[in-house]
DNA sequence: TTGTACGCGTTATCAA
DNA sequence: TTGATAACGCGTACAA
């Protein structure tokens, strides 16, 4: 409330302002808050000291101007009501977090199309880096990301020609498990509640696939919306149990399964003895579900921390290793199916 | 892979670069991008063509620096992957989106302490307003985003002396309402299944004048972890029903009540017959589980949509109305109550 | 409607 | 170890 003393404007405290306070040149202060090393300890504790006295916020773009460094990561997830992602989100942030990154978030949807859209936006930002889930973007996508020469993660698939670097797995292999251990399981009349979405897609060929080889083709198929809620895994049970009769409903993702188990109960059959159910991702509830939820289990909180630290260390020049990361998936066998 | 020709070293093209292409100079092409309206037609299509023949992208850090607006939204959420606040990031995001700004995301953690580390660092972007979850903040926090004179949106929460703008409802009475319809029901043996938090606390405490006014002062009381989840749900249900005989269970979220109901069921136990179950929240699932969970409804989406309205509409210049808004709530009579 | 001059707050670079 | 100077790329303010 307190008005400024003489003429002088109200303004953030700059660089130029601690020098001052601290009588240094603020390329000194700079180094000082930057490389505290480089400066001499007595010289650190009078910046700090002077930092403290004006209230010296850095002006980060400002910063980021000059050193070509912004410390700002891209990231983008098909939608922030997925709880499929929501873990890897957390343990992104939490990794950037402590490296010293800020994370610039975006719902894509589920579409390439808009995905390009948001990324030529967010590059504006000159981003260290870029977090994208998936691997199937638009080649515009792509050549921006080329031309920005911008370090780039995909998550959560596999493919041996991936932009840049990649942690994920394979949901082809995942699908291919899945039906493998329904059919060691004994269930000859599966029935699939999927969402329309490109990994979902991958794991459902993987899944035929396997299916296939033992001679089930005519597996019948109800799509639901993304992202998948409880009540659509009521409601397309229901609808797979009208077309024929089924031994086992495959689902897409754990929230289906849990409201396709939902359904069967409040119908009276018992699951997974009248029909039994099948997941994917191992959400948190999947385990104490009743009956517990067989499902595959994935990392998806190492998904993003994987992720954000391949990111950090390429920006920081220390790209040790692999750049591929697959996490590979666990087909855990619980009571559902 | 084209070597670049003569000795010109290879970086992004400028809004210089953009100039010469068009053979205008650079002020033009800014505005011509910026303010088209101020330029006339023809130019502004020469200009359209140099972007697109230099694959120009704006540098929104050097456009920051010199406007003073970042065009930055710093958002604080206590958990990513709290299905509570999902919709609202969502809605937030965009909402933001499409007024022209940027989201960049931070999980604050359920204490005050670390999100004020976390708005400090953040303020280094010179963000044009933040969003804050809930009105329980750090004294120093009050402090940095006072004198920045950032705009503000508090959400989730109600109280007549916000820091600036709010977007949210009355925890207490959202628990003196649960406290007066479960009462109005007949129930009389209340147990609490709640977290840990200040806005859940204060739910808490409007439910428990609520049953105090009939008497009931004794109701037993379990917590859960944050993010509260379905097995928490189980396993504080089941603490519950050990301590003494119950006709209702109480959740802090309807992810609680959801467990909470498994673990009746397992048990053999009715809902709500032998045992009742209020959840908080209205999530996805709340409608369509078996039984459909009786609960609070809150418009989540429209938390987050209305206060990045708010946000934008005041760093504008164009602040009308009301800056608190209380969204209410919704005590939805369902079958678990 | 378009252009010129300058400043935004910081860091890279080189000199002392 | 510290300082002076020149970018970094854009928008504001004013002039033409």
């Amino acid at each position: 409330m307190a008005r400024p003393s003489r003429a002088v404007i109200s303004r953030a405290p700059t660089l130029d302002d601690v020098a001052r306070a601290a009588g240094l040149s603020s390329m000194t202060v700079s180094r000082a808050l930057n490389t505290p090393d480089q400066v001499r300890s007595e010289t650190v504790k009078k910046v700090l000291a002077a930092v403290k006295a004006t209230g010296y916020i850095p002006n980060a773009l400002a910063g980021g101007l000059a050193s070509r460094r912004s410390k700002l990561i891209a990231v983008l997830v098909p939608h922030l009501n997925d709880p499929l992602f929501a873990d890897t989100l957390q343990a992104m942030g939490e990794t950037l977090s402590q490296r010293g990154y800020q994370m610039l978030l975006c719902s894509a949807g589920y579409t390439p199309q808009t995905e390009t859209e948001l990324v030529s936006t967010l590059m504006s930002r000159r981003p260290d880096g870029i977090m994208l889930t998936g691997i199937h973007h638009a080649n515009d996508l792509k050549k921006i990301i080329f031309n920005a020469s911008v370090p780039v993660v995909e998550t959560w698939d596999i493919t041996p020609t991936p932009i840049d670097m990649l942690v994920g797995f394979s949901h082809e292999k995942a699908g291919l498990a899945t039906a493998e251990y329904l059919l060691g399981k004994g269930y000859r009349r599966p029935g699939l509640l999927w969402t329309t979405e490109r990994t979902a897609a991958q794991r459902k060929n993987g899944l035929y696939e396997g299916l296939a080889r033992h001679g089930i083709t005519d597996a019948p198929y109800v799509e639901s919306q993304l992202p998948a809620r409880f009540a659509d895994g009521r409601a397309g049970a229901a609808q797979l149990l009208e077309t024929t009769e089924l031994d086992v409903i495959i689902c897409g993702s754990d929230i289906l399964a849990q409201g396709a188990i939902s359904e069967l109960q409040a119908r009276g059959l018992r699951v997974p003895q009248d029909v039994a159910v099948m997941g994917f991702g191992d959400l948190d509830f999947a385990a104490a579900n009743v009956p517990a939820i067989t499902t595959v289990a994935l990392d998806r909180y190492a998904i993003g921390a994987r992720a954000a630290t391949l990111l950090a260390n390429r920006i920081e020049g220390r790209s040790d290793g692999e750049q591929i990361i697959d996490i590979g998936f666990h087909l855990t066998e619980r009571e559902s199916a």
